[in-house]
DNA sequence: GCCGTTTTCGGCCCGACTGTTTTCAGTCG
């Protein structure tokens, strides 16, 4: 049993949250807080590099002592330090600094001056009014830890990007009717393009700050105000989604953008670049000395610390800042470069349009193929086809191509991966498809050993070409199934399969890293909608967005492609 | 605890807001 890279990152987490409350070192705190991005934000298996004899202190901020310690947890699944720490620190005080407005230093004096040691205790402190009487803390502080504890169970964490582009669009909007507002832009991981944003992080340039607090704090949806200042104020929307707003003048724009948008761990890294060239960066501008030298534009930023332009979605210190300086970064995918959509359904199964309709659709989106892939027959609830209807599928699929000008139907199937890795569907019709994709939507539960080999069993059938949401996560609804995804990877590389990024905002699986792991081994990822209406269709951008995050190029993404070059990749040898 | 085109020791990003304070610590992003 191989122990996973977030298992890795978790341990580190909770030793920098614990340190943190002990009073360690920052800095020490802060080493294992990046040795956890690093370890999460890494493409390979840190167990498996181990075991293939690599030396993890090569990797960023993994230094000596570090690569011991994954080495621990590697061999032994637990960590001497962290279960030491554990016997000082009481585990729940890290929930405590979860609350907002209590962080370390409170939790450890709560804990030393009244013995709390959990939310409990502190709730019944508060309601005995204990808090108040603590030096460094007040009766205000206490009725907000209050709030937060009333809050904190009805905390929904983190929201789906689509979710958060209908009330961002909203927001923005009544800012940008604010006279002597200048520009209105959503920075922090919206403009990163993360697949969940926490809170939403709002910029606004204008002269006179006031009126726009004012609006900001008087929104139709805001719940409560959390903090108001002259250049900065926090509220809590009734959704549930925090949303702070930061004021700069016009001649800050480029760097108050930079820096709100990240991420921080980004942020951190490009400041101390700064330092070293005598420069400081905050978000006014950059300074040397008194005098500002950058600020105006991003642009402008980057140029001043000697880095190309790094775009928002590749800021997460994953080695966009090392490619900037050698001029080495990504010529990114976007949507003018997607030629077509490899998974969408009609209404012979669970979809809601014609093929016809969906043709049209994809057509007006400026493609030049659509893929109708309809769930074969071990789908019941979805009107999953036989053979016998896919059959007639193919005829229908035909003549209607024979009558489209302008758009090209492939003729496909999302077919069923059975629990042995046998396919729903028999050879003799597969081959009479143009693409096969194969797609798991059963047997959730088997262990991480039989669902990669099940995968691999799949792939094995000279028919089969793109895995379909490959891990099966719905976002903040089902976790990923266990599978080995890097010896996925490779399996399809060696088999001539592909692998999905499915474009539906609940699914964007696969995930960043996933899709930097493909990238690296050589893997083309297709970005497919997996649309149920013609609607759906406008998935395509979400899907672009992971693969962006994921430093996918044009080249690196099958549907950039002609059909024709499509077909050649798609026929296995 | 990491890291090195100043350095193997001594640095490690920067500012706003709040509440409890009489000048600042704690928290947050």
């Amino acid at each position: 049993m191989s122990v996973r890279n977030a298992e890795i990152a978790e341990i580190f987490d909770r030793m920098a949250d614990l340190l943190e409350i002990q009073g360690a070192n920052r800095f020490r705190v802060r080493a294992y807080r990046n040795a956890s991005l690093t370890a999460s934000g890494l493409g390979r298996s840190l167990a498996d590099m181990l075991a293939a004899s690599e030396d993890l202190s090569e990797l960023p901020d993994i230094g000596k002592d570090l690569a011991d310690k994954i080495r621990e947890i590697v061999d032994t699944g637990r960590l001497a330090a962290l279960e030491e720490l554990e016997k000082d620190v009481p585990a729940g005080l890290v929930e405590l600094t979860r609350l907002p407005g209590l962080g370390p230093k409170r939790a450890k004096r709560l804990h030393e001056s009244l013995g709390i040691h959990d939310l409990e205790g502190l709730a019944r402190a508060a309601r005995k009014h204990r808090i108040r009487e603590l030096p460094g803390f007040g009766a205000k502080t206490e009725q907000r830890i209050v709030e937060a504890l009333a809050r904190h169970n009805q905390d929904e964490g983190r929201h789906k990007l689509a979710d958060v582009e209908e009330i961002a669009g909203a927001y923005v909007a009544c800012l940008e009717a604010v006279a002597g507002v200048n520009r209105v832009v959503v920075a922090g991981s919206y403009r990163r393009r993360q697949e969940t944003v926490g809170d939403l992080d709002i910029l606004v340039t204008c002269k006179k700050g006031a009126p726009v607090m004012k609006a900001f704090a008087e929104y139709d949806e805001v719940d409560e105000v959390s903090s108001q200042g002259k250049t900065r104020s926090t509220v809590l929307l009734r959704s549930g989604l925090q949303v702070d707003l930061r004021v700069v003048p016009e001649v800050s724009y480029g760097a108050a953008l930079y820096y709100f948008t990240g991420s921080k761990a980004h942020n951190v890294a490009v400041r101390s670049i700064a330092v070293k060239k005598k420069l400081k960066i905050n978000e006014y501008g950059v300074f040397k000395g008194e005098r500002r030298v950058a600020g105006k534009t991003e642009d402008e930023l980057f140029g001043v610390v000697g880095l190309r332009y790094i775009e928002p979605e590749l800021r997460e210190n994953r080695g966009e800042i090392e490619a900037a300086q050698k001029n080495r970064l990504p010529r990114l995918v976007s949507m003018s470069d997607i030629r077509g959509d490899l998974h969408a359904h009609s209404s012979a199964t669970d979809g809601h349009h014609s093929i016809r309709e969906m043709a049209e659709a994809a057509k007006n989106r400026g493609y030049a193929y659509l893929a109708i892939t309809d769930h074969s027959k071990r789908v019941t609830i979805a009107h999953g086809m036989d053979e016998a209807r896919f059959r007639r599928q193919i005829d229908a699929i035909d003549r209607l191509n024979a009558s489209l000008r302008g758009i090209r139907i492939l003729k496909g199937v999302e077919v069923d991966i059975l629990n042995d890795g046998s396919l729903d569907i028999r050879n003799s019709v597969l081959k009479r498809l143009d693409l096969v994709v194969g797609a798991i939507h059963s047997g959730f539960g088997l262990s991480r050993e039989k669902q990669t080999e099940r995968i691999m069993r799949a792939m094995d059938n000279p028919y089969f070409n793109i895995l379909a949401h490959p891990t099966g996560r719905l976002i903040n609804q089902r976790p990923a199934y266990e599978v080995d995804m890097e010896r996925v990877m490779r399996g399809a590389l060696e088999r001539g399969c592909f692998l999905e990024l499915n474009a539906q905002p609940d699914r964007l699986d696969l995930n960043d890293v996933h899709c930097r792991t493909a990238k690296d081994l050589g893997s083309m990822v297709a970005i497919s909608t997996d649309a149920h209406s013609t609607n759906d269709l406008d998935y395509m951008r979400f899907g672009v967005d992971q693969g962006r995050r994921g430093w996918l190029e044009p080249g690196d993404v099958l549907n950039t492609r002609s059909w024709r070059e499509l077909k050649t990749l798609f026929a296995r040898r």
